[in-house]
DNA sequence: GTCTATAGCCAGATAGAC
DNA sequence: GTCTATCTGGCTATAGAC
């Protein structure tokens, strides 16, 4: 690689980098439905027809959004996972949840893209999913170590239908999880991320609306719905 | 009223149905977000400006939508616990779950109307909070029918902080339940769509998809997470 | 890599005829 | 109550000059 080539490299990947952060931009005004490539090229002096060199449709510039937020949001959780290594998993599950949540709160257009209705027209092509895994994984792996640590009890029995299926998800994923651990652990993703959008789409305003505790308290209450040990200090109950 | 007049009448709420019926058709093709009141007035054979005899702004038809939408997913949650007068306080749970996932399934742009990402610029103004109430009013009645009858059990304590806020909101709602039992059943709400969500905006695609027995297994536990009483049948545990 | 120009669409909202 | 006409703006995408 030439250095001419390199400044040049640079130089495409800093007009990348700003055209995805006008998108951001736009995706809070307009929403992600609304997306247009006009309005992002109006925003940093350019033509529209000059975004086409980095994008060569909006549904690319829109995958491009989605891959960059299940990374940003993934790599919080990772990060809480190995800043908590070692600790109960009681803990490292709140991390992980907390963490979700408050990048969630901090960047709630790119969670609604993530997370909220479906961009009609808009079909996520298979590259999305490899991001879209990490907070999942995330929160396998707490329900994994839990298992492995044989501390993994299940507060009741899961429908022999449901754990079925949870054991062919497990198994598709090389988890080593039972699969009445493996459903409860989905329906937990689900209602983790319930309590999210309720509380960022608006359906809480004014009652449990932007309360840490509220949160906090449904998370570790799900940590226990999973089949996590209660937190130390806490006796069994 | 004259007869001249009713006929009238009629057939303006006539032509506001057929405006809604194809702003529903409009939804589930372009999202609330570009719905517009041309594409409507195209379709049905009209000239744009004829609609603004019926609803004065494309904000005021959303509204419509939304008020209307919520009060078909109420009307299905209150029937079933019509349905159900007398039954176990679990089943009577599982029961207003399971309709509501059923309206939702058969209306899924309409269920992300409600509870998907807010439409960017819309307010929904104060007279949509009466319908959106009616959902979780049917949860909380369950609730509060296990609770007079002296058989709530929360299956662990909740947050102090949680509890307090819990039981301002009981207050304010004017139901006789204790603030944990309150704050557990606004996270139980909020978890139940989540699994809806995930569900119905494709999360779960490749995995639980369109699974009664996942849905109806993590529903009968949220009935426990409230403290309902394990069904008839099942033993304590 | 950015520009102008263009084709072929779409929208919300209002004025005024009938 | 519906129409035509209009204003004012928007959009994706491409062709071809520089």
């Amino acid at each position: 690689m030439t250095p001419a080539r390199g400044v040049r490299e640079r130089a495409r990947h800093e007009t990348i980098a700003a055209i995805k952060r006008e998108a951001r931009h736009q995706l809070a005004l307009e929403g992600a439905a609304k997306l247009s490539l006009r309005a992002v090229a109006r925003e940093l002096g350019l033509v529209s027809s000059a975004l086409y060199r980095y994008f060569p449709s909006r549904d690319e510039l829109l995958t491009a959004l989605i891959v960059d937020a299940y990374d940003a949001v993934g790599e919080v959780a990772e990060a809480r996972l190995a800043a908590t290594e070692g600790e109960h998993v009681s803990a490292r599950w709140l991390a992980v949840a907390r963490g979700v949540r408050h990048w969630a709160a901090a960047h709630p257009h790119e969670y609604a893209l993530l997370y909220g209705t479906p961009v009609p027209g808009y079909r996520a092509p298979q590259e999305t999913t490899r991001a879209a895994s990490r907070i999942p994984l995330a929160l396998l792996a707490v329900v994994t170590e839990a298992h492995t640590a044989g501390v993994l009890r299940l507060p009741g029995p899961v429908s022999p239908a449901a754990a079925r299926e949870g054991e062919a998800v497990a198994a598709r994923l090389g988890l080593d999880l039972p699969g009445d651990a493996m459903a409860r652990a989905a329906q937990a993703w689900g209602q983790l991320f319930g309590l999210l959008s309720f509380e960022l789409f608006g359906q809480y305003t004014g009652s449990f609306e932007r309360s840490d505790a509220f949160f906090d308290d449904a998370a570790a209450e799900l940590g226990r719905l999973v089949g996590l040990p209660a937190p130390e200090g806490e006796g069994p109950r």
